[in-house]
DNA sequence: CTGAAAGCGCTTACAG
DNA sequence: CTGAAAGCGCTTACAG
């Protein structure tokens, strides 16, 4: 329960200064010379009174936090509990630590941790954003503050970003549910402007027309975030119980495969005879289907690793201009099994 | 790319101290009895010139980080990441801000999360703690910097901690198999000494001796948490290929229920006929498997809440003696359905 | 080689 | 009602 030592109580304990002490401490007694015993005195008495530094001191004087800002969705969602995950990681290795949160798809949210972690000075930020936030990652940019957008980005306004080739692994990814004799078919998507998301439709359009097969808007199915279960269903159920013989289909993300798989299930409806699926990555429910699902797999230790690199990259020469913003793809590839 | 405004640049500006923007700003107008055309004009200052804190150089002084370090297992484990989102969505009412790491099991990792946390002045830690990390949590508490320890726990020192009743709901759910007519119930738990799992196996052992049935340790498989997916295959395998007519099992905890169903999927097991399950915990997985497993249910927000609670109960009444500690049981509830 | 001092951005007793 | 000043725990030019 005692107050935990200063350096000034170095210092003092010491009769010396806490320069001294500062800089023993920093290993910077060559640059300033210290006495070779002042060294090892002060290095004695940093164990012996147990002197652990006071990081909130040492970011004041800095100004830099050593903290890593993470905005994303859900942090309960698996998707981005890997993300985080790996963040970790990366960050710890180079003395970073991460504070999280999510902003549930609400720019509100998004918006107050955003603040949140301008007040506590954080070095830079790794966001997924959500819809209509690019004022604020705008606002963000301005300030000076690295901001590295990961796996979402906005095509239209210039920011560092780090995605996968959503539009091209799509595209390939209904190539191959062609490739295996079916031509109509649906893709289960999220009902948002963002591009992460209308690339994986736009692929599955481009596909389409490549084969020249008709794009048929009833087979595009979108579910809104908000009310994501209900609306799977009913999509879905509209999907196998309407006129269209839907044959093959595409997920656009993994929980959309998750819950699509659900209905899929119930209905009975025999995987990959009747129907022929491709996902986005893998869940261990897809273990527990009886028929191997082929699947979209990005690399996300790479996605996270690139935008680390850029992020302290960023970090490490503040004033570069900002004028040029760097889009790392990662590429996606696609492993296909019976389905 | 300006510099961010200070207290001190809204005093300069207004031609005032930085005591009176202050008090205005902590909205302690009154106690310092500021005047009232003094306060308006500091407001509107204060938006005019888009003031935001320096949390940073608030914590220095006021002593309070506003942050509470997080230790779970692995934050990429469902279970861990639901955990994390739930103390995010409670503490950031409260204000407060969660730094997360993951220990892997690991005591040194443990270690070096806690250290860089009290460097980094939290306020309070929330430790799912791994096994040998019971010095470390002591020195923790010399420090006076509140603990609570969630989900897992060490009965044989004194600790704030929330937790589940294991071991009574592990006796209800191997009574429930047994009520199924079940006499040859295997168990499948982790290889280790941590209580919280231990007394999982405690339960399973207290129901067969209630029901006069014999404990067979050949029954009993533990996998260690390093080489899980194998060292759960190999379990499983003997467990069913062997002479044992195992026609029950009992999965300690959600992760062991997931691998442990994929390899009964393999064997082609007939559930519930030739055997009976209960697991710890849904998953998405368990929806995708063709028959409803009964499951033990943990509310893990009221797990949550109450660790906060008692928390920030902790962090508020600082010089209060630690000599107790308080120990909260959340009641887990078996769910029973076809299996 | 070492010390005194300023300052990071805040808060808060203390004067007046 | 308001200001000058000390101090939280550090770092780092500047003297000497």
């Amino acid at each position: 329960m005692n107050k935990k030592t200063s350096l000034k109580d170095i210092a003092q304990h010491l009769g010396v200064s806490t320069a001294l002490v500062s800089y023993v401490i920093n290993n910077k007694e060559k640059e300033a010379r210290v006495g070779a015993d002042m060294v090892k005195k002060i290095r004695q008495a940093v164990i012996d009174m147990n002197y652990q530094p006071n990081l909130v001191a040492k970011s004041l004087k800095s100004g830099q936090s050593k903290t890593i800002g993470l905005v994303v969705a859900d942090i309960s969602n698996p998707f981005f509990s890997m993300i985080a995950r790996l963040i970790e990681d990366e960050a710890m290795k180079l003395g970073y630590v991460v504070i999280f949160g999510s902003s549930d798809e609400n720019a509100e949210k998004s918006q107050s941790l955003i603040n949140v972690y301008l007040n506590r000075q954080v070095d830079g930020f790794i966001i997924s954003p959500t819809e209509h936030t690019e004022e604020q990652i705008r606002a963000v940019q301005k300030t000076g503050i690295p901001v590295v957008l990961i796996d979402r980005y906005f095509p239209d306004f210039p920011t560092d970003s780090v995605r996968i080739n959503n539009k091209e692994v799509s595209e390939q990814a209904v190539d191959h549910l062609i490739g295996k004799g079916r031509n109509n078919i649906a893709i289960l998507t999220y009902k948002t402007k963002m591009a992460h998301i209308t690339d994986r439709t736009e692929g599955y359009k481009m596909s389409l027309k490549k084969h020249k097969i008709k794009v048929n808007k009833k087979l595009i199915c979108e579910a809104s975030y908000q009310d994501i279960e209900k609306d799977v269903r009913n999509q879905m159920l509209n999907l196998f119980n309407g006129e269209q013989q839907v044959d093959g289909i595409f997920f656009a993300t993994n929980s959309l495969a998750v819950l699509g798989l659900k209905v899929i299930i119930g209905l009975g409806i025999k995987v990959p005879e009747d129907l022929a699926i491709v996902s986005f990555d893998q869940s261990d429910a897809f273990d527990f289907f009886y028929a191997p699902l082929s699947y979209v797999s990005q690399c996300l230790q790479q996605l996270v690793k690139e935008a680390i690199n850029l992020l302290i990259k960023r970090i490490q020469q503040p004033g570069k201009s900002r004028n040029s913003y760097e889009s790392v793809i990662v590429e996606a590839k696609l492993v296909t099994r019976e389905s």
